[in-house]
DNA sequence: CTGTTAGCGCCTTCAG
DNA sequence: CTGAAGGCGCTAACAG
């Protein structure tokens, strides 16, 4: 690997030169000598060494992407299509930015700042944070950070503080003003897990508030916990189909994932969809879209999730400072398919 | 962050000191000062700047994942779930090994060794990569390399070449000796573009070897190019079933999106499976289970190849010689859903 | 406009 | 067993 030092030999020039050359400071280099040193620089291939830049504190170029443990371990159980999508465009953008991505997985916000110590790396990028962690992010920050998907208190959101989500509860509000709009009444929440937090207690919120707008009143047994292990989760819904869900005509679920997993339970099972329950997704993945009857599900755009979530970051990187706080939620968009349907009129 | 200087001082004792504790050398130094160190170690939270690893060439203790440009175009549109899990997988298995992860995508094998160079990288991981560029990072590479579903020409696997891929002859062929053992005789040939490469050319020779075992002929029209693009694609599997398809009763894909995605456009037009042909997949992913009928595929474990390359890749790079040239293939296996069936005895 | 110098943190000699 | 010295490549500060 060449060096400045044996550039700056070879042009029979110093060394800042050729630095100086590198960093497009044009002023501080005679046009003559600038033309010669990139020549050489092209003719020799040369790379600089991330060594001498990260010891120099001149700046690692490096944006860790940290991806919380417990997700992951479901993700690669479930394959959770949102991580596995916005890693691909989160990798496209940090590179397009000229930076270089580290993925790291943590359960551990300690473990994940001594990474970033020791890279000297110059942004984070968290994803899939709980509440928690994201607070012990903020607290211990020596660096930028940017959240994907993280709610947090007003109280935690100081200058600095970037959050790139989604209206979810709007969405949720959405997705059950339609089906009631449908004329469902009788209509259940499916969550991943006990205890809502983050993205999907705001869509359940949404779900709630338009429930109650429309006079339908919630009890805590219109919501369903559902278990990230396969087995279990299909037992359970194939339990509660000959049961508890007979009193209900529509089924709201927290992501295309469970809903689709949920609709081949019940085609197994018998149960026609839309016929007997009408069913809604979220996220619009390829989970609404590989799936019969097609899911109506609330969209979202990865992509620019991805992008903004990189973009503020690096303006954050480049600007040396804090800046105001930003937490923009992106829009949600109502998408209409084959899984839900009006209930007949009943006398 | 603390520096060995810095707790050099802090125990009156030399950097030197401090630097053999670090690295466990438990010889050179006193077992009281060892405690000493250690303690000071802890109570710092000690974290080695990388840049000064690196600096000295003392190893950056990065293994790089490099994802071939063009698959991730695709990637990114259909969400390949192979990609996906894998890296996954190849995260929490470098993560293990006390390696850090870096996820670079390229088209270009250059790009990948200025990468590599620039931060003395200690190994690469080289996924869905094309023949041509295998063999290019054969040829300039200055560091250990592993592929992954690569299939080069026996003389480029010199010593020190490291591949670990799956048995997809075997497969392809199994499945479709299956399907001939059902009953059947026509059975056309799906793959994703028109030239075939890699895995994709093993499952389609292990197909046409079944077939000729079984004295069928096969014939060039047999094989069918599907675009990437899901609107092209769904409109040309629309029309050929109402046409050259009528003069088949089975379909092999080269993968479960595929056997899905088509599984879908037949339903949407009124085809049912396996009434109307028998269907096969390749990889037993989430798209075989998350589809009805499910889907006969064949079986890999993605975790054990991403398990494999990162202990043989970082087997090298601690021997420190480039050893055996190792081509693993994994072993398939056949899963029979319901997406087959045999073939009604016709008089 | 150009060059010299010093220092970032670590590790490996080598000398005590 | 311990310590001092040098060098890895780069850049910023400063001197010419």
């Amino acid at each position: 690997m060449v060096t400045i030092k044996e550039i700056a030999k070879l042009v029979n020039l110093s060394p800042t030169t050729v630095s100086n050359v590198i960093h497009g400071h044009k002023g501080k280099v005679s046009a003559e000598n600038y033309k010669k040193i990139n020549l050489a620089l092209k003719d020799t291939n040369y790379i600089s060494n991330m060594g001498g830049r990260l010891l120099g504190h001149h700046g690692s170029k490096i944006i860790a992407v940290i991806l919380n443990f417990d997700r992951r371990a479901e993700v690669n159980i479930v394959s959770d299509p949102f991580y596995d999508q916005i890693i691909g465009f989160l990798e496209e953008e940090i590179r397009k930015q000229g930076y270089f991505m580290m993925l790291y997985t943590s359960g551990s916000v300690v473990e994940s700042l001594r990474l970033a110590a020791a890279w000297d790396i110059e942004g984070l990028i968290i994803l899939g944070s709980l509440p928690e962690d994201a607070k012990k992010f903020i607290q211990q920050q020596q660096r930028p950070l940017a959240f994907i998907d993280t709610y947090v208190d007003e109280s935690f959101m100081k200058d600095g503080f970037i959050n790139v989500g989604l209206q979810d509860f709007q969405g949720g509000y959405d997705i059950t003003k339609y089906l009631i709009s449908l004329g469902h009444r009788k209509i259940a929440f499916f969550a991943d897990g006990d205890h809502l937090i983050g993205v999907d207690e705001k869509r359940f919120l949404g779900y709630k508030q338009a429930l109650s707008e429309a006079g339908i009143n919630f009890q805590q047994k219109d919501f369903f916990a559902l278990d990230y292990r396969a087995e279990k989760r299909h037992a359970f819904l194939k339990e509660i189909s000959q049961d508890q869900l007979k009193n209900y005509t529509a089924l709201v679920f927290t992501s295309d994932f469970l809903a689709a997993d949920a609709i081949n339970v019940f085609y197994d099972n018998g149960i026609q969809i839309p016929r007997d329950f009408s069913i809604t997704g979220f996220d619009h993945n390829i989970f609404s879209e590989q799936i019969r009857p097609k899911l109506t599900t609330i969209g979202q755009n990865v992509n620019q999730k991805a992008v903004l979530a990189v973009d503020y970051l690096v303006e954050r990187i480049q600007s040396k400072h804090a800046g105001q706080k930003i937490n923009i939620l992106l829009e949600t968009e109502l998408i209409v398919q084959g899984s839900t349907a009006k209930i007949p009129e009943t006398v």
